[in-house]
DNA sequence: TATTATAACTTGTATTTACAAGTAATATTT
DNA sequence: AAATATTACTTGTAAATACAAGTTATAATA
């Protein structure tokens, strides 16, 4: 088992504290260096784990004030990093799958260039819909390539989710990544499973996840029904 | 004049060398310990222009190789900070007045909740339309708190971005900010300025861009034409 | 030759120290 | 009492140092 670093114990906990209400919207957090003997760091190990905060947008830092706790959005969170969905909105967030994993040869026009061993291995595919409080908010179409993940097709994705499994049970972590966005008109399928019109405008974004290992990235086709809920960044 | 940091002036001028193609795709970035040498500072200093370079998706880092130049996006950023539409795409990338500065009273069921000042002080309203190689791609509503800006109804737009102005003439700074997307049908002005159906898919970002003056922000309604152009991000 | 170990790099994490700069409350002066 | 200066906080920037951990090329070994 990898060690975890002091800074990302310390940004889980405050995290955690924040997203429990523990310290509420516009609360100041303790200061850096009451932080520091708290739980015995020095500042910059402290100022790594508040700047990761604030990255997450679940902070404000301000010279001669403080940290100050920002307001939570209420909306969900899927255009960050892998934690933020679980981290805003999990409250009701469920899971169905529409088409198990399996693993078949890449789709030819891959949405992004495929290097030469992932062409080789072919990929594992699976579908999902994802719903909130009872309305499908997302229609996810993934690809992993097919490196080092024995057994993945069997493994059971009822609650668990995607990124939980590979970081679990594979080691793989979800480092960055880039996306495209476009607005588009709900195809005959995308209509049916996102209980929308067809031809109504739906959000369509192509991710490229890069992981800790290298060489194994995962592709998502994401369609996203806005109609209530709209999706929520911060930078 | 305010001093500017040496990690920021490394990252500018890394910056730059990325985007003028001195260091190319795929090219490795000279070391951490190198750079430090070359510009005569330490390695946290180096490192944090570094990790600003990783946040813009310009580099990506690997422990034990280090830093690689990423695939410069050839489509439209819109979604990262304020830097990003000139760094990626300012090739061709015009803009159009469609209403000029004036002041204004805060629209009422305004797209974020207000605080007392602002209210009170009325807005700098404007709308722009940006054309890339002649489509018109983004069609924008800025709302700015109308403090500490003297004159500013009078200036001109016609090159100059709006940030440009903010940042040389009243020393006002992006910071960060948050955003909502969503899909939406094409109203009958958007999709006359936009150039496209009624009713055809638009995106819909509505932003809130914290500044470094307090109480000072900038809220946008953007709606994005991506037929052609998606819009890129990295994170 | 093929394999393994070593060495020399790279970035990641962490400590310690120092001063600059912004903020807010207190104390001083007018 | 009001304006000003001081002080005590806060975060921001920067240096010098050390070791851990991942990568790659080289040297030693089988």
């Amino acid at each position: 088992m990898k060690s975890v670093p002091r800074y990302r114990t310390l940004y889980q906990l405050l995290r955690r504290h924040i997203l429990e209400g523990i310290y509420r919207e516009g609360d100041l957090l303790p200061s850096e260096n009451e932080l520091c003997r708290i739980y015995g760091m020095t500042r910059p190990t402290v100022r790594q784990a508040l700047a990761s905060l604030a990255a997450d947008g679940l902070i404000r830092k301000h010279q001669g004030k403080g940290s100050i706790v920002h307001s939570l959005p209420r909306e969900i969170g899927i255009l960050s990093v892998s934690g933020t969905t679980s981290a805003v909105g999990e409250r009701g967030l469920r899971t169905e799958i529409i088409a198990r994993p399996e693993v078949i040869p890449w789709p030819e026009d891959f949405m992004f260039p495929l290097s030469g061993t992932e062409k080789e291995t072919g990929c594992i595919y699976m579908e999902r819909l994802r719903l909130l409080e009872g309305t499908p908010i997302f229609y996810d179409i993934n690809y992993i390539a097919n490196i080092n993940l024995p057994r993945f097709t069997s493994r059971q994705f009822r609650d668990r989710s995607l990124f939980k499994i590979l970081r679990e049970h594979y080691g793989v972590e979800i480092k960055g990544g880039e996306q495209r966005i476009r607005a588009i008109p709900a195809t005959a399928k995308i209509s049916r499973l996102l209980r929308i019109k067809t031809g109504a405008p739906v959000l369509h974004l192509e991710r490229k996840l890069e992981t800790n290992v290298n060489g194994l990235y995962v592709y998502s086709s994401i369609y996203c029904n806005t109609e209530k809920y709209s999706i929520f960044g911060t930078f």
